[in-house]
DNA sequence: GAAACAAGGTTGTTGCGACAACCAACACGA
DNA sequence: TCGTGTTGGTTGTCGCAACAACCTTGTTTC
C-alpha cells in the first residue's frame, strides 16, 4: 500500500491547529455564561431564539431539529425538559396528527431577554471585538466557504433576524 | 434598569451565525470519521498525538490535560479506557511520587498512524480544499486573533508538529 | 380499501463530560 | 517533626447526547 496523502504543510497545519483549539473553547466559553445567568445551554437557547423569530413563534418539531442540527430524539428530550420549565409549549398539529408543534412561551420570550445582554456581551468580548470590519468580512467569507462542504443544505444558517434588532418579546410576539 | 447593549449589526450577526454553525458541525464530523475509522474520538486523537510528538512519547497527565483543554478528571476517564486498549501506559513519575506519567505505546503509534491518512483527507476534504491560500492566512489570524481572547495562556496551540512530516512511528519513536 | 412502506415523535439504554469528594504526596513554617 | 495547606490524580454521581427500538399517523399501490 503507497501512501499518497497529501499531508498539510506548515500554514495548512498552522491554521488548521488554531482552528480546532477555536472550535474546542467557544462552545464552552457560551455554554458557561447562559448556564450561570439564565440555567441554559447554549442549544436551548438558540432553540429558543428559533423559536421566537418564527412565524407565530411555532415550529414543528423536525423543522426546529434540522434548524438547530440536532436529531429528533435529542430535540425530544429538550423539548420535554424546556416545557417543564414553561419555557415552551407543545401541542399536536392540526393539519398532520403525526407531527408536533412547538411554541415558546411568554415566559420563554422573557427569559431570552434576559440572557441576550450578557450573551451578545460574551460575544462581543470574546470574539466579535478581537476581529477588525476586515476581518469581519474575511470571517463571514471564509465560514461560508467551509459551511458549503459542511452543511450543503444551509440549514443552520437559514436564519431569521438575530441580534439586529430589539427584545425578542416586542420582535416576535 | 438602561439597556445600553449593543447589539450586533447585520455584518456582525451575519458573520457570528456563520462561525456558530462552523463550530456546531466541525466536531461532529471529525469525531465521525476517527470513530469509524479507527474508533477513536477526536478528543483521543488529539491526546495521542500530543504523546506521540512529546520528548520519550511521554507526558505528565497535567500537562497534557492543559494541552488538550479537557479537566483532569476528564483525562483520567479517558487515559484509562486507552490504557484498558493497549494504546498508552501509565506509571508513577520517578521524581515526584505524586504524579502519572502517559506514554503511548507502539500500538498507540501504530494506531494514529492508521487514522491519520482518513483524518488528513477529511480536514482537506472540509476545511482546507475550500480556502485560498490568501484566506488560510486570513483564517490563521483570525483564529489568532480570537484565541487571544479565549486562551491567553496559548495552552492549546503550543503544539509541536502536526502533520508536516511522515509517520508518527518515525516521527516519535 | 387493505397491505406495505414512509414520515413524525417519544421512550429506553449506553457512553461520555462536568462537578464534587476523596486520597496520597509534596512544601513550608514554627 | 509536626501541622497546615497545596498539588496531582482517581473515583463516584449526575446530566446530556447518540443510537436503537417502538408507536402512531400518512401515503402509496394494487
Amino acid at each position: 500500500m503507497t501512501d499518497d496523502t497529501r499531508w498539510l504543510d506548515t500554514e495548512e497545519s498552522a491554521a488548521w491547529v488554531r482552528l480546532v483549539a477555536l472550535t474546542e473553547l467557544l462552545p464552552g466559553v457560551l455554554d458557561q455564561q447562559l448556564l450561570q445567568d439564565v440555567q441554559l445551554t447554549h442549544f436551548e437557547y438558540a432553540a429558543l431564539m428559533a423559536l421566537a423569530s418564527a412565524p407565530d413563534r411555532t415550529m414543528r418539531m423536525t423543522a426546529l431539529a434540522a434548524r438547530t442540527n440536532a436529531t429528533l430524539p435529542r430535540l425530544s428530550h429538550v423539548a420535554r425538559r424546556l416545557e417543564e420549565r414553561g419555557l415552551i409549549r407543545r401541542f399536536p398539529c392540526p393539519t398532520d396528527r403525526r407531527a408536533t408543534n412547538a411554541t415558546i412561551t411568554d415566559a420563554g420570550l422573557g427569559l431570552i431577554d434576559e440572557a441576550a445582554p450578557g450573551h451578545v456581551e460574551t460575544v462581543r468580548q470574546y470574539v466579535l471585538d478581537a476581529l477588525s470590519p476586515e476581518q469581519l468580512r474575511q470571517l463571514y467569507e471564509i465560514a461560508g466557504a467551509v459551511l458549503g462542504r459542511l452543511d450543503p443544505d444551509e440549514r443552520l444558517t437559514a436564519t431569521a433576524c438575530q441580534f439586529s434588532e430589539g427584545p425578542a418579546i416586542a420582535r416576535a410576539g
